[in-house]
DNA sequence: CTGAAAGCGCTAACAC
DNA sequence: GTGTTAGCGCTTTCAG
């Protein structure tokens, strides 16, 4: 069995109060005595039990983070960045995703009802299957919550997220400027919040300068990139052979991007020679597939960053500095190519 | 102050004793008794605390799992499928994955240390920077681990793993199949084991058939897309323009291999016209890539599930069915041509 | 500065 | 069946 601070104490010759004052190295304690405590902990290999100081102190010192899943370049990235703010502060994190299947929505209640049954201090959340109203009761009844990745009306204070609507913007953007009139999309899903931003700003910025896009060249797909697949064929089988009818599309994350590329390239069809093509994300491959992605670079490390940090400050008093904004950027690579003005 | 068992106890006019039956749902209770109780509940909105069961039960019904990172798509299909096992048998995870920076088997070490810390009752782990020793040794003070995606000699039970060495082979027997005597490779990490034995069942079949790779012909890389890039650099550099003394390239998994056609493309070089690529891992890109990517399967989930299961049984007493072998497979897709024999 | 003692909320004997 | 009680290992008053 493992010791006990009784044993450290018992053995250095003080109480427990002073072996666990120097255990935790907060209260006065004699440099002597600390030593003699220190050497008893020592030898007998004591490591304090986090179990009954985390009911002594009512605080596991831990975050709680769901996400829909870990696979996946995206949230991934995510996990990496939270875990890595948490051990900074000697914190750790438990995570929950959703099983395997059924309703997503109810996989997320239920994912963040686990995590609070495992009491922890605060909960990072990732979902856009989540209603705003889940949300906001969510936070009624625990105000330690932090929102990745969309903004919810209400609760803009516990929300981070990159602004999607105007990296939408960019993306349109960049077609404009290379004289694109003609353009397909493959969307997300209609319910993700950030999906709709960033579709928003786009056909926004196009509209603006004229462009509309047809609603049949607008395919709904769901981030993975067997759904990119399946919305390429769709759009194939829809808009017949070549020549397509559209010069550009724009593709509402990298995977989905690439698996459309790989649909396209098997028919024939050359990017960006035949097509153009803007990803979202600048995920890890995107740099390294051919053609090269033009992406939009979303910094989702940066964002759960500063989620992090500020939950870190409502949660344990502290005072990690947060930059709040975190820009979305385009990155200009190889996937997009200049068309002549008809 | 959320209520506890007590005052649970007292509005059902009932003994913590029974109250705590019927929360656990063991021992003997009336059901008119139970009924009371449960009512009491509802009311209260009483949730059990779980560090106090812990303390008291000694345990936190949780596992610990080490991976070096995340990110990836290898990491995150791990994650995932863990966290499924365990939420089945009501358990949880708490992961730790190795630090920014520093040496990576120190990184290891600390991470379960800090799993260690938050007393686990077992630890799952997955690292190819730790020594066979380091393993053999926490084992010796810690026997309820797993080990994933290798195999340490003196700790073969608990360990788990699909046969790399066969995987190697199968990559081989592909290629050697398909007419291809000059080969290269980009090779992982040489301190990793999983490498060194796919590395090893993949040039012994070569050995055995005639066929030699020069040592200029294999680089190393560190399984990401970044390293399989700078790594066909290197080999492009090294071997000259087209025409390549080699018919085909083995990447040891497969965004260094997406990340290397990337190159050969910009090169101007085709595949599989002017080379055939073999990946490893079937990661979720390799069908949606173009060419689609003929790789070896290895269902790193599969290994997984049985790793975890078997600690379960060994943490908690269960019988939860495991299945020991997951074999590689060699899926066909497009990267790999037939070549005439000179 | 230090020791004693009272919890933290729950489980598990143990009597009734 | 059910209530009482003694811990689980630590933190935190509170005297001394």
């Amino acid at each position: 069995m493992a010791s006990t601070i009784k044993d450290v104490a018992r053995l250095a010759g003080v109480g427990v109060g002073t072996a666990s004052r120097v255990i935790s190295g907060k209260g006065p304690v004699a440099p002597e005595t600390a030593a003699r405590v220190q050497q008893a902990i020592e030898t007998l290999g004591f490591r304090p039990s986090s179990i009954a100081r985390a009911l002594s102190r009512k605080s596991l010192d831990m975050l709680g983070v769901y996400v829909p899943q870990y696979q996946g370049l995206f949230h991934g990235a995510v996990l990496e960045t939270i875990g890595r703010e948490l051990r900074e502060v000697d914190r750790h994190m438990v995570t929950a995703s959703g099983g395997a299947c059924g309703d997503a929505r109810l996989q997320a209640l239920d994912g963040i009802d686990f995590l609070r049954q495992r009491e922890c201090d605060g909960l990072l959340l990732m979902s856009h299957e989540l209603h705003d109203d889940d949300l906001r009761q969510l936070h009624a009844q625990m105000p330690q919550i932090a929102v990745l990745n969309r903004i919810v009306p209400g609760l803009e204070s516990v929300c981070f997220s990159s602004d999607h609507e105007l990296g939408g913007r960019l993306a349109a953007q960049c077609l404009l400027e290379a004289g694109h009139r003609e353009v397909a999309i493959i969307s997300g899903p209609h319910h993700a919040p950030d999906n709709e931003a960033r579709l928003h700003g786009f056909l926004d910025t196009l509209g603006a300068a004229g462009v509309r896009v047809p609603s049949e060249r607008i395919i709904t797909g769901d981030f993975t990139p067997a759904s990119g697949r399946a919305a390429a064929e769709a759009l194939l089988a829809r808009c017949g052979p070549a020549p397509l009818p559209f010069s550009a599309l724009f593709c509402a994350n990298d995977p989905m991007a690439i698996a459309a590329i790989s649909v396209l390239a098997a028919a024939g069809l050359r990017v960006p020679e035949d097509l153009s093509v803007v990803g979202y994300d600048d995920c890890e491959f995107a740099a390294h597939v051919w053609p090269a992605l033009t992406t939009v670079r979303i910094d989702i490390g940066a964002v759960a960053t500063q989620a992090t940090r500020d939950l870190i400050n409502r949660c344990y008093g502290r005072d990690r500095p947060v930059i709040r904004d975190v820009a979305p950027e385009l990155v200009r690579r190889q996937s997009v190519r200049r068309v002549d003005a008809a």
